[in-house]
DNA sequence: GATGAATGAGAATTCATTCAT
DNA sequence: TATGAATGAATTCTCATTCAT
């Protein structure tokens, strides 16, 4: 169902921002653009999202409850005795591959909390689901800096041109769990 | 020096960038904003930087340059036998609270970078340095553990709107280099 | 009675709409202000006036019909032997101070009617009614004098933010009524 | 001079929103029209006066400016034996008549004035200059009463279709002026 | 070299109005 | 009958950018 009844819409929207933000950075996302991108009206933007605030609001909880519901579908589909450094390096060249858009995407839209207090809280969100889901697989503190450390990854790999390979990465997270 | 003629008016410019980025976000960086805050007028900022794409990419520049400049100045004012995870809280403390502006318009940089190749290299950079100089200092898998998890920090840290313990903060990285 | 089905909605969203004209001036006249201002549904305003032309014609006509009822009420409740002057006065100071938003809300109806021929019919009508009443009570001349200085009176304070006292709004209106 | 240089635009600007107001009332003052009306680009507009409400403000000044000098300028061409009345007819026939556009706009300006505070200021100058050059001509009672007289006739006028005859002013003001 | 006036393109946002329910 | 969701048109306003001085 597409039309203007769609209940779906505002979901829509959300997305369609972003991809939008993905794609061309946050100082371009317009209602125009996502309004172009989510294949609605350029009306419907604003009639949904009365704000630009509005809509960077809905796109950054869209995108990190996709991101907290994609993660824990990863954790609970883990084999019971799963290599977890190898899987967690999985884990992050998938995301910046397969989910190369939502992850930067993510990113600008941590960027854009960082000067806009009410987003924050998506924002931090988003950092204590990844906390206390290693947490529950290891230690308080081993889960944290897990946790900090593939936080750190994504945004460094997001970055590089060059992908990181498996077995760097999965390095890094043997070493990090090397303690526990 | 700070008429007309002042050498340092490109440098004034950029890092008047930086501060704009910082406080509202680099999709409130206009020529007319940066001209306000460096104190020049309007069309000195286009005449140094032709257009705004030049001057966000001078701001990088600039943030990387600061940033690394002063990581290195910390890196050589360490004691010889420094504890260094109770040193690397010290450094994530700082970047939050004094240099807190000057790390949120980092990030925000990052982020502007992820869609803008030609802005990489300089973001790249940062990230570079960090790696080396912790590699340096203890190994090269340590090192590059200890420099993705102080990005992973300093992000989650600038984030939250609580300041996390130095004790805390020393504790992830006595953790990070205990296997070294 | 205030649901679906009350008579008098046409009268409320008549009346919301004389008040924001007179707090926000014809400009800020919206449908979605009256809806808010009438408590009634955004879909009732055009349902009950399909242009926000109708809207103003409709308040213009109720305002100008409340002005006239409570002018021929204010005449029909003077003593006999009343001073007229003092009651010239008197219903002034009182159209600039409880009636102050209708009467400021009337005068720009009267702007509005200016360039909306169709329109000047119920401004006129105002005039007409002023003119007649004092015309009853004096002569044509004299009551077209009082009138007409009523009228300029009502239009001047309102614009003033000192409120004329008593004495000489009373000094004005006896030394119009002097040589009848 | 009317190209891009003119010293003289921000007042050309102004001229064209008095037009714009006079002919479709200040519900439609648009940068737009007001560009259209000017014969300048709608940048233009915006540049000289960076809100509606500023080119309403400076329309309004304009339109009392030239309301008091004209004003006075009638004033100083009066014979010295004049018939007051009837030359205060003439005055009144002329404003609803070959001024009728400009008498229109100002009461247009006016009405705005009544909810906007600052621009009071400048309504009320002309209700004093209005008044203190009748007072010189006659004595402070006489003078207000002319003065307010004058300021309802106008408005009275320019809302209805039909002129009213020289005769009919004449006879107002001459009964107006008849206990001085 | 340096400046700031000027402008056209494009932004968010608002809203009258329509129309399915 | 009455409603409010939906949309397209229009508005104000901002700004990068150009260019005469």
């Amino acid at each position: 169902m597409r039309g203007p009844n769609d209940p779906d819409r505002p979901n829509r929207i959300a997305r369609a921002a972003i991809t939008v933000v993905a794609e061309h950075g946050i100082e371009a996302l317009t209602h125009r653009k996502v309004a172009a991108v989510a294949g609605v009206p350029l009306g419907s933007t604003t009639y949904h999202f009365a704000t630009l605030d509005d809509l960077v609001a809905a796109a950054l909880d869209e995108a990190a409850e996709r991101s907290v519901t994609q993660l824990r579908s990863w954790d609970q589909n883990l084999e019971p005795d799963v290599d977890l450094a190898a899987a967690l390096a999985d884990f992050v060249l998938a995301s910046i591959t397969e989910q190369r858009e939502h992850t930067i995407a993510e990113y600008n839209l941590y960027a854009v909390a960082l000067h806009r207090p009410h987003l924050r809280q998506a924002a931090a969100a988003w950092d204590s689901a990844l906390a206390e889901l290693f947490i529950a697989r290891t230690d308080p503190l081993t889960g944290q800096l897990i946790a900090t450390l593939t936080c750190g990854l994504l945004m460094q790999a997001v970055l590089n041109d060059e992908t990181p390979t498996h077995a760097e990465l999965e390095a890094l997270f043997r070493r990090a769990l090397a303690g526990s």
